[in-house]
DNA sequence: CAGTGGTCTAGACCACTGA
DNA sequence: CAGTGGTCTAGACCACTGA
Protein backbone atom coordinates (compact mmCIF):
# COMPACT_ATOMS: atom_id res chain seq x y z
CA UNK A 1 0.00 0.00 0.00
CA UNK A 2 2.85 2.35 1.34
CA UNK A 3 3.63 4.77 -1.91
CA UNK A 4 6.93 5.86 0.19
CA UNK A 5 9.84 5.47 -2.56
CA UNK A 6 11.98 2.53 -1.55
CA UNK A 7 14.91 2.63 0.65
CA UNK A 8 17.82 3.03 -1.92
CA UNK A 9 20.35 1.90 1.50
CA UNK A 10 19.09 -1.87 0.80
CA UNK A 11 21.09 -2.35 -1.91
CA UNK A 12 24.62 -1.78 -0.20
CA UNK A 13 25.62 -1.57 3.16
CA UNK A 14 25.16 2.27 2.98
CA UNK A 15 24.76 3.81 6.65
CA UNK A 16 20.99 3.74 6.74
CA UNK A 17 19.88 6.83 8.00
CA UNK A 18 17.13 4.72 9.83
CA UNK A 19 15.45 8.27 10.64
CA UNK A 20 12.49 8.84 12.92
CA UNK A 21 9.16 8.58 11.17
CA UNK A 22 8.25 11.84 11.60
CA UNK A 23 11.51 12.59 9.59
CA UNK A 24 10.46 9.99 6.91
CA UNK A 25 7.16 11.35 6.34
CA UNK A 26 8.37 14.92 6.20
CA UNK A 27 11.56 13.74 3.50
CA UNK A 28 8.92 11.85 1.51
CA UNK A 29 6.73 15.04 1.20
CA UNK A 30 9.54 17.24 1.04
CA UNK A 31 11.00 15.05 -1.99
CA UNK A 32 7.58 14.86 -3.63
CA UNK A 33 7.65 18.98 -3.60
CA UNK A 34 11.00 19.17 -4.82
CA UNK A 35 9.97 16.81 -7.95
CA UNK A 36 6.86 18.81 -8.63
CA UNK A 37 4.45 15.96 -7.79
CA UNK A 38 2.72 18.19 -5.71
CA UNK A 39 2.75 21.28 -8.07
CA UNK A 40 1.90 24.66 -6.51
CA UNK A 41 -1.32 25.03 -4.52
CA UNK A 42 -1.87 21.47 -5.38
CA UNK A 43 -3.98 19.73 -2.82
CA UNK A 44 -1.36 17.34 -0.74
CA UNK A 45 -2.49 13.76 0.80
CA UNK A 46 -4.49 14.39 4.40
CA UNK A 47 -3.45 13.87 7.99
CA UNK A 48 -4.97 10.76 7.70
CA UNK A 49 -4.05 9.39 4.41
CA UNK A 50 -0.34 9.71 5.47
CA UNK A 51 -1.41 8.33 8.83
CA UNK A 52 -2.48 5.08 6.89
CA UNK A 53 0.22 5.27 4.50
CA UNK A 54 3.15 4.86 6.74
CA UNK A 55 1.48 3.19 9.70
CA UNK A 56 2.25 6.12 12.36
CA UNK A 57 -0.04 7.97 14.52
CA UNK A 58 -1.76 10.94 13.59
CA UNK A 59 0.82 13.14 16.27
CA UNK A 60 3.87 12.01 13.87
CA UNK A 61 2.42 12.78 10.82
CA UNK A 62 1.10 16.23 12.41
CA UNK A 63 4.83 16.74 13.39
CA UNK A 64 5.77 16.12 9.97
CA UNK A 65 3.24 18.94 7.54
CA UNK A 66 4.00 21.28 10.73
CA UNK A 67 7.16 21.84 10.33
CA UNK A 68 6.48 21.76 6.82
CA UNK A 69 4.36 24.50 7.22
CA UNK A 70 7.02 26.20 9.71
CA UNK A 71 9.52 26.25 6.26
CA UNK A 72 7.09 27.64 4.60
CA UNK A 73 6.56 24.79 2.03
CA UNK A 74 2.85 24.15 2.31
CA UNK A 75 0.27 25.99 3.76
CA UNK A 76 -2.57 24.66 5.57
CA UNK A 77 -6.19 25.13 6.05
CA UNK A 78 -8.74 23.78 8.42
CA UNK A 79 -11.26 22.10 6.70
CA UNK A 80 -9.82 22.02 3.68
CA UNK A 81 -6.54 20.58 3.51
CA UNK A 82 -2.83 20.75 3.08
CA UNK A 83 -1.84 22.77 -0.01
CA UNK A 84 2.21 23.08 -1.69
CA UNK A 85 2.91 26.15 -0.94
CA UNK A 86 4.09 28.77 -3.71
CA UNK A 87 7.73 28.37 -3.69
CA UNK A 88 10.20 30.41 -2.84
CA UNK A 89 11.90 33.25 -3.69
CA UNK A 90 9.38 35.21 -3.04
CA UNK A 91 11.27 36.42 -0.58
CA UNK A 92 14.38 34.80 0.78
CA UNK A 93 16.76 35.17 3.58
CA UNK A 94 20.31 36.70 3.74
CA UNK A 95 22.55 36.40 7.07
CA UNK A 96 24.12 38.94 8.85
CA UNK A 97 26.83 38.11 10.85
CA UNK A 98 29.10 39.51 13.83
CA UNK A 99 31.87 40.76 12.04
CA UNK A 100 34.24 39.50 14.72
CA UNK A 101 33.13 35.80 14.70
CA UNK A 102 33.14 36.18 10.69
CA UNK A 103 36.48 37.56 11.00
CA UNK A 104 38.10 35.13 13.39
CA UNK A 105 35.98 32.07 11.84
CA UNK A 106 38.16 32.65 8.65
CA UNK A 107 40.92 32.28 10.70
CA UNK A 108 42.19 35.75 10.45
CA UNK A 109 43.12 38.18 13.07
CA UNK A 110 40.54 40.98 13.84
CA UNK A 111 41.57 44.47 15.25
CA UNK A 112 39.35 46.87 16.65
CA UNK A 113 40.38 50.25 16.38
CA UNK A 114 38.54 53.01 18.97
CA UNK A 115 38.32 56.41 17.41
CA UNK A 116 35.90 57.87 19.48
CA UNK A 117 33.67 56.70 22.60
CA UNK A 118 31.76 59.69 24.75
CA UNK A 119 28.73 61.13 25.94
CA UNK A 120 27.35 63.85 23.99
CA UNK A 121 24.26 66.04 23.63
CA UNK A 122 21.56 64.26 21.38
CA UNK A 123 21.32 65.74 17.78
CA UNK A 124 17.67 66.48 17.02
CA UNK A 125 17.72 64.41 13.88
CA UNK A 126 18.95 61.65 16.12
CA UNK A 127 16.66 61.70 18.79
CA UNK A 128 13.55 60.42 18.30
CA UNK A 129 15.33 57.70 16.25
CA UNK A 130 16.25 56.27 20.10
CA UNK A 131 13.36 57.72 21.87
CA UNK A 132 15.57 60.56 23.41
CA UNK A 133 14.72 64.26 23.58
CA UNK A 134 17.34 66.67 21.64
CA UNK A 135 20.00 67.47 24.02
CA UNK A 136 19.92 64.51 26.08
CA UNK A 137 22.75 62.45 26.58
CA UNK A 138 23.97 59.97 24.37
CA UNK A 139 26.49 56.92 23.59
CA UNK A 140 28.55 57.55 20.60
CA UNK A 141 31.45 55.20 19.42
CA UNK A 142 33.31 55.34 16.31
CA UNK A 143 35.33 51.94 15.35
CA UNK A 144 37.24 51.22 12.38
CA UNK A 145 37.66 47.14 12.80
CA UNK A 146 40.09 45.79 10.87
CA UNK A 147 40.58 42.26 9.20
CA UNK A 148 44.18 41.00 8.85
CA UNK A 149 45.60 44.83 9.53
CA UNK A 150 42.99 45.67 6.41
CA UNK A 151 40.79 47.94 7.46
CA UNK A 152 37.58 46.65 6.71
CA UNK A 153 34.51 48.44 8.46
CA UNK A 154 33.75 51.77 10.00
CA UNK A 155 30.82 51.18 13.16
CA UNK A 156 29.68 54.56 13.88
CA UNK A 157 27.19 53.97 16.54
CA UNK A 158 24.61 56.07 19.09
CA UNK A 159 23.74 53.79 22.03
CA UNK A 160 20.58 54.93 24.49
CA UNK A 161 22.22 55.32 28.02
CA UNK A 162 19.22 53.60 29.83
CA UNK A 163 19.88 50.35 28.21
CA UNK A 164 23.20 50.24 28.96
CA UNK A 165 24.95 53.00 31.49
CA UNK A 166 28.02 50.56 31.52
CA UNK A 167 28.54 50.79 27.74
CA UNK A 168 31.47 53.16 27.57
CA UNK A 169 32.99 51.30 30.04
CA UNK A 170 33.68 48.67 28.05
CA UNK A 171 36.99 47.73 26.63
CA UNK A 172 35.77 47.86 22.40
CA UNK A 173 39.33 46.32 21.54
CA UNK A 174 38.25 43.28 22.94
CA UNK A 175 34.64 42.85 23.08
CA UNK A 176 32.83 44.30 19.97
CA UNK A 177 29.86 46.69 21.02
CA UNK A 178 27.30 44.06 19.09
CA UNK A 179 28.57 41.31 21.53
CA UNK A 180 28.37 44.11 24.45
CA UNK A 181 25.01 44.89 24.35
CA UNK A 182 23.74 41.68 23.52
CA UNK A 183 24.57 40.43 27.05
CA UNK A 184 23.03 43.79 28.45
CA UNK A 185 19.81 43.37 26.39
CA UNK A 186 18.80 39.86 25.37
CA UNK A 187 16.39 39.22 22.44
CA UNK A 188 16.09 42.29 20.79
CA UNK A 189 14.42 43.53 17.86
CA UNK A 190 16.01 45.36 14.89
CA UNK A 191 15.61 46.51 11.37
CA UNK A 192 18.21 46.98 8.72
CA UNK A 193 18.87 48.65 5.86
CA UNK A 194 21.15 48.05 3.26
CA UNK A 195 22.58 49.74 0.27
CA UNK A 196 25.32 51.01 -1.65
CA UNK A 197 26.63 54.37 -1.14
CA UNK A 198 30.14 56.98 -0.62
CA UNK A 199 32.04 57.31 2.45
CA UNK A 200 31.78 60.62 3.99
CA UNK A 201 34.68 62.49 4.02
CA UNK A 202 35.84 61.07 7.78
CA UNK A 203 34.53 57.46 7.01
CA UNK A 204 37.19 57.12 3.67
CA UNK A 205 40.17 58.70 5.79
CA UNK A 206 39.69 56.04 8.42
CA UNK A 207 39.49 53.29 5.87
CA UNK A 208 42.19 54.65 3.56
CA UNK A 209 39.80 54.89 0.92
CA UNK A 210 38.83 57.63 -1.82
CA UNK A 211 35.90 59.23 -0.97
CA UNK A 212 34.49 58.13 -5.10
CA UNK A 213 34.85 54.49 -3.91
CA UNK A 214 31.86 52.85 -3.76
CA UNK A 215 30.59 51.05 -0.32
CA UNK A 216 27.96 48.65 1.23
CA UNK A 217 26.28 51.09 4.02
CA UNK A 218 23.85 49.64 6.40
CA UNK A 219 21.97 51.10 8.95
CA UNK A 220 20.71 48.76 11.60
CA UNK A 221 18.00 50.30 15.06
CA UNK A 222 17.45 48.09 17.52
CA UNK A 223 14.83 47.54 19.84
CA UNK A 224 13.87 45.55 22.97
CA UNK A 225 10.39 45.54 24.28
CA UNK A 226 9.89 49.25 22.34
CA UNK A 227 12.66 50.44 23.87
CA UNK A 228 15.27 51.64 21.08
CA UNK A 229 18.49 50.92 22.47
CA UNK A 230 21.13 51.54 19.29
CA UNK A 231 21.24 53.32 16.03
CA UNK A 232 24.30 52.28 13.76
CA UNK A 233 25.91 53.07 10.31
CA UNK A 234 28.87 50.49 9.22
CA UNK A 235 30.33 51.30 6.17
CA UNK A 236 32.73 48.35 4.36
CA UNK A 237 34.85 49.58 1.44
CA UNK A 238 32.79 48.03 -1.59
CA UNK A 239 35.43 45.83 -3.05
CA UNK A 240 36.67 44.10 0.32
CA UNK A 241 33.39 43.14 1.34
CA UNK A 242 30.75 41.05 0.55
CA UNK A 243 27.72 39.86 2.14
CA UNK A 244 26.77 36.38 1.76
CA UNK A 245 24.12 34.32 2.06
CA UNK A 246 22.05 30.94 1.38
CA UNK A 247 18.91 30.17 0.59
CA UNK A 248 16.89 26.52 1.09
CA UNK A 249 13.41 25.73 1.25
CA UNK B 1 2.43 26.71 42.69
CA UNK B 2 2.26 28.10 38.93
CA UNK B 3 5.00 31.18 38.75
CA UNK B 4 3.38 32.00 35.34
CA UNK B 5 2.44 35.99 34.79
CA UNK B 6 -0.59 36.88 35.55
CA UNK B 7 -2.60 37.15 32.79
CA UNK B 8 -3.22 41.21 32.61
CA UNK B 9 -6.53 40.67 30.43
CA UNK B 10 -7.90 40.34 34.05
CA UNK B 11 -8.51 43.97 34.51
CA UNK B 12 -10.04 45.04 31.95
CA UNK B 13 -12.83 43.43 29.22
CA UNK B 14 -9.18 42.81 27.09
CA UNK B 15 -10.12 40.75 23.62
CA UNK B 16 -8.36 37.84 26.31
CA UNK B 17 -6.12 36.17 23.96
CA UNK B 18 -6.82 32.53 25.32
CA UNK B 19 -3.56 31.20 23.69
CA UNK B 20 -3.46 27.16 23.34
CA UNK B 21 -1.62 26.03 26.03
CA UNK B 22 1.76 25.25 24.22
CA UNK B 23 1.32 28.79 23.24
CA UNK B 24 1.17 30.33 26.88
CA UNK B 25 4.40 27.76 27.85
CA UNK B 26 6.15 29.31 24.67
CA UNK B 27 5.07 32.83 25.83
CA UNK B 28 6.03 32.14 29.64
CA UNK B 29 9.56 31.36 28.48
CA UNK B 30 9.81 33.84 25.79
CA UNK B 31 9.37 36.23 28.24
CA UNK B 32 11.38 35.16 30.56
CA UNK B 33 14.40 35.28 28.10
CA UNK B 34 13.91 38.56 27.03
CA UNK B 35 13.50 39.86 30.61
CA UNK B 36 16.95 38.46 31.45
CA UNK B 37 15.50 36.11 33.64
CA UNK B 38 17.61 33.11 31.85
CA UNK B 39 20.70 34.45 30.90
CA UNK B 40 22.37 33.19 27.63
CA UNK B 41 23.73 29.37 28.66
CA UNK B 42 21.62 29.35 31.84
CA UNK B 43 19.86 26.32 32.63
CA UNK B 44 16.38 26.57 31.99
CA UNK B 45 13.12 24.70 33.79
CA UNK B 46 13.02 20.97 32.35
CA UNK B 47 10.07 19.54 30.84
CA UNK B 48 8.85 18.08 33.99
CA UNK B 49 9.24 21.32 35.68
CA UNK B 50 6.97 22.65 33.00
CA UNK B 51 4.35 20.24 33.30
CA UNK B 52 3.86 20.78 37.18
CA UNK B 53 3.93 24.15 36.94
CA UNK B 54 1.48 24.60 33.67
CA UNK B 55 -0.57 21.30 34.43
CA UNK B 56 -0.59 20.26 31.02
CA UNK B 57 1.10 17.07 29.63
CA UNK B 58 4.34 16.92 28.48
CA UNK B 59 3.70 16.72 24.72
CA UNK B 60 2.50 20.27 24.86
CA UNK B 61 5.60 21.78 26.89
CA UNK B 62 7.66 19.61 24.50
CA UNK B 63 6.21 21.61 21.47
CA UNK B 64 6.59 24.67 23.19
CA UNK B 65 10.41 24.18 23.93
CA UNK B 66 10.66 22.40 20.28
CA UNK B 67 9.82 25.58 18.59
CA UNK B 68 11.92 28.34 20.83
CA UNK B 69 14.33 25.87 20.00
CA UNK B 70 14.06 26.29 16.31
CA UNK B 71 13.53 29.99 16.71
CA UNK B 72 17.60 29.62 17.72
CA UNK B 73 16.32 30.82 21.62
CA UNK B 74 17.57 27.96 23.47
CA UNK B 75 19.34 24.98 22.83
CA UNK B 76 18.88 21.04 24.69
CA UNK B 77 21.13 18.51 25.23
CA UNK B 78 19.90 15.26 26.03
CA UNK B 79 20.78 14.18 29.56
CA UNK B 80 21.52 17.64 30.47
CA UNK B 81 18.67 19.85 30.13
CA UNK B 82 17.40 23.20 28.33
CA UNK B 83 19.92 26.08 27.70
CA UNK B 84 18.97 30.01 27.11
CA UNK B 85 20.92 30.54 23.68
CA UNK B 86 23.04 33.12 22.85
CA UNK B 87 20.85 35.70 21.37
CA UNK B 88 20.99 36.91 18.04
CA UNK B 89 22.35 38.93 16.14
CA UNK B 90 25.21 36.67 16.16
CA UNK B 91 23.40 35.68 12.68
CA UNK B 92 20.36 37.72 11.95
CA UNK B 93 18.67 37.82 8.59
CA UNK B 94 17.80 39.93 6.19
CA UNK B 95 14.72 39.56 3.54
CA UNK B 96 15.32 39.53 -0.46
CA UNK B 97 12.04 39.64 -2.40
CA UNK B 98 11.03 39.47 -5.59
CA UNK B 99 11.15 42.92 -7.29
CA UNK B 100 7.65 42.54 -9.30
CA UNK B 101 5.83 41.91 -5.89
CA UNK B 102 7.84 44.50 -4.15
CA UNK B 103 7.04 47.19 -6.81
CA UNK B 104 3.62 46.25 -6.95
CA UNK B 105 2.88 45.90 -3.40
CA UNK B 106 4.42 49.84 -3.16
CA UNK B 107 1.56 50.41 -5.10
CA UNK B 108 3.66 51.33 -8.12
CA UNK B 109 3.95 50.64 -11.85
CA UNK B 110 6.49 47.91 -12.96
CA UNK B 111 7.73 47.98 -16.38
CA UNK B 112 10.48 45.54 -17.76
CA UNK B 113 12.82 46.33 -20.82
CA UNK B 114 14.19 43.30 -22.75
CA UNK B 115 17.58 44.30 -24.29
CA UNK B 116 18.34 40.91 -25.14
CA UNK B 117 16.97 37.60 -24.94
CA UNK B 118 19.00 34.85 -27.10
CA UNK B 119 21.24 31.04 -27.18
CA UNK B 120 25.01 31.69 -27.24
CA UNK B 121 27.78 29.53 -26.93
CA UNK B 122 28.73 29.45 -23.06
CA UNK B 123 31.84 31.29 -22.05
CA UNK B 124 34.49 29.18 -20.33
CA UNK B 125 34.28 31.47 -17.30
CA UNK B 126 30.95 30.98 -17.12
CA UNK B 127 30.54 27.51 -17.57
CA UNK B 128 31.66 25.41 -14.38
CA UNK B 129 28.84 27.79 -12.73
CA UNK B 130 26.22 26.17 -14.67
CA UNK B 131 27.26 22.72 -14.95
CA UNK B 132 28.54 23.11 -18.42
CA UNK B 133 31.04 23.26 -21.00
CA UNK B 134 32.70 26.13 -22.80
CA UNK B 135 30.85 26.43 -25.76
CA UNK B 136 27.68 24.67 -24.86
CA UNK B 137 24.68 26.45 -25.73
CA UNK B 138 23.25 29.18 -22.86
CA UNK B 139 20.24 31.03 -22.41
CA UNK B 140 21.26 34.76 -21.98
CA UNK B 141 18.51 37.64 -21.23
CA UNK B 142 19.15 41.28 -20.15
CA UNK B 143 16.32 43.07 -18.67
CA UNK B 144 16.07 46.32 -16.96
CA UNK B 145 13.03 46.86 -14.92
CA UNK B 146 11.76 50.03 -13.87
CA UNK B 147 9.29 51.46 -11.14
CA UNK B 148 6.85 53.99 -12.44
CA UNK B 149 9.12 54.63 -15.49
CA UNK B 150 12.66 54.95 -13.62
CA UNK B 151 15.24 52.52 -13.64
CA UNK B 152 15.47 50.25 -11.49
CA UNK B 153 17.23 47.43 -11.61
CA UNK B 154 19.45 45.58 -14.55
CA UNK B 155 19.33 41.89 -14.73
CA UNK B 156 21.75 40.15 -16.59
CA UNK B 157 20.99 36.56 -16.50
CA UNK B 158 22.27 32.84 -17.53
CA UNK B 159 19.72 29.96 -17.61
CA UNK B 160 20.57 26.46 -18.18
CA UNK B 161 18.88 25.38 -21.02
CA UNK B 162 18.40 21.71 -19.60
CA UNK B 163 16.53 23.33 -16.48
CA UNK B 164 14.32 25.53 -18.87
CA UNK B 165 13.85 24.48 -22.44
CA UNK B 166 11.05 27.12 -22.71
CA UNK B 167 12.76 29.82 -21.13
CA UNK B 168 12.78 32.07 -24.05
CA UNK B 169 9.58 31.59 -25.02
CA UNK B 170 8.19 33.73 -22.33
CA UNK B 171 7.22 37.28 -22.10
CA UNK B 172 9.53 38.94 -19.81
CA UNK B 173 7.52 42.17 -20.47
CA UNK B 174 4.90 39.84 -18.20
CA UNK B 175 6.37 37.35 -15.94
CA UNK B 176 9.89 38.17 -14.70
CA UNK B 177 12.61 35.55 -14.53
CA UNK B 178 12.10 34.37 -11.79
CA UNK B 179 8.69 34.04 -11.51
CA UNK B 180 9.54 31.45 -14.62
CA UNK B 181 12.04 29.72 -13.37
CA UNK B 182 9.78 29.02 -9.92
CA UNK B 183 7.21 27.43 -12.12
CA UNK B 184 9.68 25.32 -13.59
CA UNK B 185 11.76 24.13 -11.26
CA UNK B 186 10.09 24.48 -7.73
CA UNK B 187 12.44 24.23 -4.29
CA UNK B 188 15.37 25.71 -5.30
CA UNK B 189 18.45 26.36 -3.23
CA UNK B 190 20.37 29.85 -4.03
CA UNK B 191 23.78 30.95 -2.89
CA UNK B 192 23.91 35.29 -2.69
CA UNK B 193 26.58 37.48 -2.61
CA UNK B 194 25.62 41.05 -1.91
CA UNK B 195 28.32 43.96 -2.41
CA UNK B 196 28.78 47.53 -3.81
CA UNK B 197 30.25 48.14 -6.71
CA UNK B 198 30.60 50.13 -9.78
CA UNK B 199 28.14 50.01 -13.01
CA UNK B 200 29.54 48.31 -16.37
CA UNK B 201 29.48 51.01 -19.15
CA UNK B 202 26.55 49.20 -20.19
CA UNK B 203 25.04 49.08 -17.04
CA UNK B 204 25.22 52.91 -16.03
CA UNK B 205 23.59 53.38 -19.70
CA UNK B 206 20.64 51.03 -19.20
CA UNK B 207 19.89 52.37 -15.81
CA UNK B 208 21.02 56.28 -17.02
CA UNK B 209 23.60 56.44 -14.15
CA UNK B 210 27.14 57.45 -13.87
CA UNK B 211 29.79 55.04 -14.30
CA UNK B 212 31.29 56.41 -10.95
CA UNK B 213 27.98 56.04 -9.13
CA UNK B 214 28.16 53.07 -6.30
CA UNK B 215 25.47 50.46 -6.88
CA UNK B 216 24.39 47.71 -5.22
CA UNK B 217 25.16 44.54 -6.95
CA UNK B 218 23.69 41.21 -5.84
CA UNK B 219 24.98 38.04 -7.61
CA UNK B 220 22.83 34.89 -7.00
CA UNK B 221 23.14 31.49 -8.02
CA UNK B 222 20.73 28.83 -8.30
CA UNK B 223 20.45 24.76 -7.88
CA UNK B 224 18.36 22.35 -7.68
CA UNK B 225 19.12 18.88 -6.62
CA UNK B 226 22.62 19.90 -7.39
CA UNK B 227 21.84 20.87 -10.79
CA UNK B 228 22.66 24.52 -11.59
CA UNK B 229 19.99 26.35 -13.01
CA UNK B 230 20.82 29.66 -12.93
CA UNK B 231 23.34 32.74 -12.44
CA UNK B 232 22.26 36.45 -12.40
CA UNK B 233 23.83 39.36 -11.82
CA UNK B 234 21.33 42.57 -10.58
CA UNK B 235 22.74 45.68 -10.80
CA UNK B 236 20.72 48.62 -8.71
CA UNK B 237 21.79 52.65 -8.73
CA UNK B 238 22.69 53.20 -5.02
CA UNK B 239 20.89 55.93 -4.10
CA UNK B 240 17.50 54.83 -5.44
CA UNK B 241 17.20 51.28 -3.71
CA UNK B 242 17.88 49.64 -0.50
CA UNK B 243 17.18 46.38 0.88
CA UNK B 244 14.87 46.09 3.94
CA UNK B 245 15.32 43.67 6.31
CA UNK B 246 13.31 42.78 9.65
CA UNK B 247 15.00 40.58 12.65
CA UNK B 248 13.09 39.18 15.40
CA UNK B 249 14.30 36.53 17.11
C1' DC C 1 -22.98 15.56 7.17
C1' DA C 2 -18.14 13.56 6.50
C1' DG C 3 -13.65 15.21 6.12
C1' DT C 4 -10.16 18.47 7.33
C1' DG C 5 -6.62 20.41 10.37
C1' DG C 6 -5.51 22.32 15.59
C1' DT C 7 -4.59 20.80 19.77
C1' DC C 8 -4.34 18.04 23.86
C1' DT C 9 -3.68 13.93 27.13
C1' DA C 10 -1.48 10.12 29.65
C1' DG C 11 1.04 7.10 29.02
C1' DA C 12 5.45 4.72 26.87
C1' DC C 13 10.43 3.38 25.52
C1' DC C 14 14.73 5.07 24.53
C1' DA C 15 19.58 7.38 24.59
C1' DC C 16 22.11 10.26 26.91
C1' DT C 17 24.57 12.68 30.93
C1' DG C 18 26.76 13.05 35.38
C1' DA C 19 27.01 11.39 40.01
C1' DC D 1 21.32 5.62 39.42
C1' DA D 2 17.90 9.55 38.75
C1' DG D 3 17.10 13.10 35.63
C1' DT D 4 17.22 14.87 31.04
C1' DG D 5 15.43 15.41 26.33
C1' DG D 6 13.72 12.69 21.66
C1' DT D 7 10.17 10.46 20.03
C1' DC D 8 6.04 7.79 19.58
C1' DT D 9 1.14 5.92 20.32
C1' DA D 10 -3.95 5.72 20.50
C1' DG D 11 -7.03 7.92 21.69
C1' DA D 12 -9.84 12.55 22.32
C1' DC D 13 -12.55 17.07 21.54
C1' DC D 14 -12.91 20.92 18.81
C1' DA D 15 -13.58 24.47 14.82
C1' DC D 16 -13.86 24.78 10.36
C1' DT D 17 -15.28 23.92 5.31
C1' DG D 18 -18.20 22.42 1.59
C1' DA D 19 -21.77 19.38 0.12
Amino acid sequence: MATQPASHASAGAAPAPARAPYARVKAYLKQGLSSGRWPPETLMPSESELVHQFGVSRMTVTRALRELQTEGLVHRVQGLGTYAAHLAPVSSTLTIRDLHEEIVGRGHRHHAEVHLSREEPCDAALAPKLGLSAGDPVFHTLIVHHENGVPLQCEDRFVNPACAPDYLQTDFTRITPTHYLLTVAPLWEAQYAIEAGRPTAQEARLLGIARTDPCLVIVRRTVNHNVPITLVRLVHPGHSYRLEGHFKP
